[in-house]
Order: structure tokens, then sequence, then C-alpha cells
DNA sequence: TGCCAGGCCCTCTTTAGGGCCTT
């Protein structure tokens, strides 16, 4: 596993579960490494059944746009490729690694990194945001966007973009020169109330 | 036809319920 770099992904589905026939439309992700974003992956997929409309709204991927677009298949093949030797984050990765888990078993292939949630990661660090979702966290810390969220690579650059600011707050809380993948799993399992004790205890 | 998730986290909790996040 490659300790100083990672995977930042998200999903566009059909709907909230794979368990309910929900299929994955678009992928897009990008790689940090030491705190750059060196590759990006973005492709749509045709989940071979039609979208909603309130998935077309929503994400602006249309069924005439998924028509024309490579089999889930094939894409998370490809997929699999660029995120292998990796860890991983998402924004609530548990949403994410239930599709990621589900496309690449269709495939029968998988993967070998761990996940860590930006999510998670928010709601201890910055306990007075108005909310924790991630276009209300890239406002929250000054991140310039144009607001085009609901597309799998704006938001998996922006959860990068968190990710980062989220990194350089925890080592100027903690004293640290830099912040593990190890320490990030940790800290967001540490309860709130204990997060300053946490902190003050990592140099 | 009608139904439709899951994990985290808080609290008026743990023999439970409901809000937050993701599409």
């Amino acid at each position: 596993m490659n300790a100083n770099s990672l995977i930042i992904l998200d999903f566009e589905t059909t709907g909230l579960s794979p368990d309910n026939g929900d299929r994955a439309i678009e992928i897009g992700a990008v790689k940090l490494v030491d705190g750059v974003i060196t590759d990006r992956f973005q492709e749509l997929m045709n989940p071979g059944c039609r979208v909603s409309y309130f998935i077309e709204d929503y994400t602006g991927i249309t069924n005439s746009m998924l028509s024309k677009a490579a089999p889930c298949g094939e894409v998370m093949a490809r997929f699999a490729d660029f995120i292998q030797g990796q860890n991983l984050v998402a924004h609530n990765a548990s949403f994410d690694k239930r599709f990621l888990d589900s496309e690449l078993s269709r495939i029968s292939m998988d993967y070998d990194g761990q996940f860590a949630c930006s999510l998670l990661l928010s709601r201890r660090l910055y306990q007075a945001a108005p909310n924790h979702k991630l276009g209300t966290l890239i406002n929250y810390k000054g991140i310039a966007s144009n607001g085009s969220f609901h597309r799998a690579l704006y938001d998996s650059e922006m959860t990068a973009k968190l990710w980062l600011a989220m990194l350089n707050d925890i080592v100027e809380r903690a004293d640290i020169d830099d912040v593990p993948f190890s320490l990030v799993q940790k800290l967001a399992k540490t309860t709130k109330a204990n997060i300053p004790k946490f902190l003050a205890n990592c140099a």
C-alpha cells in the first residue's frame, strides 16, 4: 500500500441502495500524492436500465448520455486498475463503499485499499459547521467552488480539497508534521468529546 | 400492488427512535 498517496472517489447512482437493485452510473476520482492531485478518473457507465427523472434532474446525467456509455462492468474493470494499491476516501464512505463492492463483485474483481470517510472526520473536526453536507463544508472552509455539485469528478475534487483542509487543521491542532492514514481512521472513531484530548496526545 | 437503505450519532438510550448523509 502506498503511504504517500490515496484515491478520493465519488459515485453517481440510480438510487440509494445496491441491495434494491440500484446501479452506478458515473465514477469520478482523483489521486492525491503528497497533497497534490496527480491523476483523475471519470467515466459514465450504462447501467442497462433507465434512470428516474429525479436522478436526471439531480445529477444532470440523462438517459441519452448513458445510452452512449460503456457498460458498468467495462468501466469498473478500468476503475479497479486505477485504485489498485491505494487507500480510499469518500464523503459518506459507507455509501460509496457499498456501490464499489457491489459493482466489483458483479465482475469478480476486488480492491486492496482501506476506506476513510470525510463526513465522519468533518463531524469531529468541524462541530460548529451548520451541517456536514459536502457543499456546506466547502463553503464553511472557504474553498473556491463553482457550485457544480452532484457530478462524480467535481465532487471527488471538492472532497479532495476538503480532505487536504482537514489534514492541515489536524496538523495545526495536533502540532504534528504529517497525518498518517491510520491516524485519520483512529480520529474518525474517537468520540467528539475526546477529540481535543486525542489531538493533544498526537504530538 | 405496494414496498423500497444503511451506518453513524444523539438522547427524553441500551427492552428505541429519529435525524443526518450519500443518490
